[in-house]
DNA sequence: GCGTACTATGTCAATATTGACATAGTACGC
DNA sequence: GCGTACTATGTCAATATTGACATAGTACGC
């Protein structure tokens, strides 16, 4: 069984043929709210990979040193996608490291904590404004048939777009309760 | 600097002193929705953490074959923690295995989809409801003032609260979108 | 013509994380 | 008395991830 990289990798690959590059690209840019990875890891994933079957290339030709590998995914490959896809998902680890900083906030004066929390909220701000993008031109054509690859697309964008919301409402509550004990000696 | 799972661990023992055992069941227990860590990796990050003068230990009597080690972050360790916390975050990797699952769910027949999103569903309601209880329980006493330890807490756990529901609305959405083209042939 | 950004693929060392194996005392229900 | 769960701390090998270094062609603005 493919790792979790390998599997998002292979349902990219089973969607359009790839370079290594765009795989990349896409795992830094459209992707990047739900699985990322550096290119490095990328390339070595994709060794392993055709080691086992699961995805194939063709040489095109391109600029650079080295041959430009497109890879596809094989049969193989799609069988353990789909076998993936029916197995129990591992206990969603969730890890988050503003949360983490949140936890030890008693720890910041009072204006450096609600900084720390306004600057958090503009760059979730901007991430919605990228995602609502994405969105209108998703549903340019109207809204996916539930069974295609455009509307699996559009039903992890909708997750991204949920969770950007959520996130900016919760910092938006923080702030009030934070500015609610104001600096400047008010009553309470 | 130390790493976002040593600062986790600073963050823990600045409120109180603890041994790596307890630290492992805050990280398995009501500290799992933000950073999660094996107690393999918490001893040996204890360690290290000893090494740089960051922590300090006693040893306390207890069960077991070796020693029990209570730990305690030092001086040094707090401003390592305040340190880390004035620095700016980095960039949030978000890793989140369900949605790689969602991207290729067109490959599965629209019953698997559909329980793969209800087990998922499931799965966070029944978190949602595990962080009900806490947050009765943290409110007991009234809300916590803003800058305590215990609204930091507090802060943290409505985080995720505001997580699950997003992510049940979400599910709710999809369900019903993937039960607009229903499998029983009826008219669409 | 020159600098910068982009396409394209890799290696390598360091760090982070998981999961298996190990060891041994206490507490408690049956 | 026996089995099971829990307290408590570690080692080790395998895997996952990051970030630095490397190499070289094309495209484009100035």
């Amino acid at each position: 069984m493919p790792s979790t990289l390998g599997c998002a990798i292979l349902g990219l690959l089973a969607r359009t043929e790839c370079t290594g590059y765009q795989l990349s690209k896409s795992m830094k840019g459209t992707h990047d709210y739900f699985w990322t990875a550096q290119h490095s890891q990328i390339y070595a994933e994709l060794a392993k990979l055709a080691r086992e079957g699961l995805v194939g290339h063709t040489v095109v030709e391109g600029p650079g040193p080295r041959d430009n590998r497109r890879y596809a995914i094989t049969p193989a490959g799609l069988r353990a996608l789909q076998e993936w896809l029916a197995s129990a998902p591992a206990a969603g680890v969730e890890r988050d490291e503003f949360i983490v900083r949140v936890w030890s906030m008693w720890l910041l004066e009072s204006e450096s904590a609600r900084s720390m929390v306004e600057d958090h909220r503009a760059e979730h701000h901007k991430r919605l404004e990228a995602y609502g993008l994405l969105e209108q031109e998703m549903l340019r054509d109207g809204p996916p048939e539930s069974n295609s690859p455009a509307f699996a697309a559009y039903a992890a964008l909708r997750a991204g777009l949920s969770y950007e919301r959520h996130r900016i409402a919760w910092c938006d509550w923080l702030l009030a309760a934070l500015a609610d004990d104001a600096p400047s000696g008010a009553p309470r």
